[in-house]
DNA sequence: CTTCTAACA
DNA sequence: TGTTAGCA
């Protein structure tokens, strides 16, 4: 299995990925909502993000912190998927931000929490 | 955990 | 326009 495809696993719940992306349930859901996100869904109709997942919400984030309007954000992700290499951030500045999440102080549980899903990540291979 | 509505700035 | 509280 190679990096790009372990990179769309479905790894995190929607409450890790709010630890980790540090945006509540419901924005997590409103972004899903307004097209951004397309996390998969397990039995239950549980959303199930992926590495990729995380970290274009983190991406919205950051833009949305620099006053970009959803609405500038999802024609900017439209243009992102098909110029593909624009502004795909690598595995090491994902990496990087969500140890800037970590350590910015949010729950000390979130650091686990990741590790203990990013294990399922490692073991896939 | 989910979806939904009504309300706020 | 984006977010939240509160419900079921």
């Amino acid at each position: 299995m190679d990096l790009e495809e372990r990179r769309h696993l479905p790894l995190f719940s929607i409450g890790t990925v709010q630890k980790l992306t540090g945006l509540s349930a419901r924005q997590i859901r409103y972004y899903e909502e307004q097209g951004l996100i397309s996390p998969k869904r397990s039995e239950g109709k549980q959303r199930q993000f992926s590495f990729v997942d995380v970290e274009r919400l983190m991406t919205i984030r950051q833009w949305m912190e620099n006053g970009e309007s959803l609405h500038t954000i999802r024609k900017r992700m439209k243009e992102n998927v098909l110029s593909k290499t624009v502004r795909d951030l690598s595995d090491e500045e994902v990496y990087q931000q969500i140890q800037r999440e970590l350590l910015e102080g949010r729950s000390a549980s979130a650091q686990s929490l990741f590790l203990g899903d990013l294990s399922r990540f490692y073991r896939k291979r």
